[in-house]
DNA sequence: GTGTGTGCAAAAGGTTTGCAAGAAA
DNA sequence: TTTCTTGCAAACCTTTTGCACACAC
């Protein structure tokens, strides 16, 4: 993983040290081109399988809102009983499976782009997000 | 409230027992016009103050639950510790203001109409939310 | 009477916090 | 050596559950 090197940087850039820790979590998330959709749980779990090594609770939950805050990852609105973390932090939407509760992002081929006519309450808006539900058509609404 | 025998009725319709405690939550919920959104936690305390009588959390829990899968209450994605509940159960979005943490209602003149142009997942899209986060512009982002 | 609903307290998740020990600068 | 970070356990909050008692029918 030659990656450390670019993970150093940039957590030295973002004020942030560059602890082992961190640094197995930034290979974790950012060493796929692929996009990666986690719960806090999920990201613990694949540290402990992947890399045999145990990072505490509380310092992934530090990390991932400390990386939150900088902008390397966006949080994801689902109603439920657990925080969503995404690695694309790009403008975009998502499908919510609700059969296996993972998330599925949406190209700009399924769905159009979201256009606020007025926005009356003075305030700035922050982000748009659009969540579409799915499940397999005999399962009960959520 | 004279509205008690509509409750009655429509519990009944629904093949929920009309307590008590039932109808005083459809009291706090539907004796009015206005949507109204809240979490259970909003909910418990309204009883508490407005008809001086405590209900147990776990009989709110197990109502507003009923409610929703009558079709009642409608369930809101924020990205949050708790779940958010709308009287207004008909398609429509939200604005979400992250200063008090709040939710509004966007009418049909707020924003266009979403559309799902696609949609590759073999499942029945079950429900489509868009929630716009705002904030005063100096604060930071979520 | 039978079956459903309620209420309490305890348990169960997910998340946060306090603080002492450890690592980075 | 100073400051930031980690890790553990405890605390916290929301939500769920088990069970005895009460109520609706």
């Amino acid at each position: 993983m030659s990656n450390l090197n670019i993970y150093t940087r940039k957590l030295r850039e973002s004020g942030l040290r560059p602890t082992r820790q961190r640094l197995k979590i930034c290979e974790v998330l950012f060493s796929t081109e692929k996009t990666f959709h986690f719960t806090i749980n999920d990201l613990t779990k694949i540290i402990e399988e992947k890399l045999s090594e145990k990072i505490s609770l509380a310092t992934v939950y530090n990390t991932v809102h400390a990386f939150k805050k900088k902008g390397y990852l966006k949080e994801i609105s689902i109603n439920s009983d657990k925080s969503y973390f995404d690695t694309n932090t790009t403008e975009h939407h998502h499908f919510f499976d609700e059969d296996i509760n993972e998330l599925i992002d949406c190209s700009s081929d399924d769905i159009d782009f979201v256009n606020v006519k007025q926005n009356n309450t003075g305030k700035k808006i922050k982000s748009i997000e659009v969540l579409i539900k799915i499940a397999t058509d005999n399962q009960n609404q959520s």
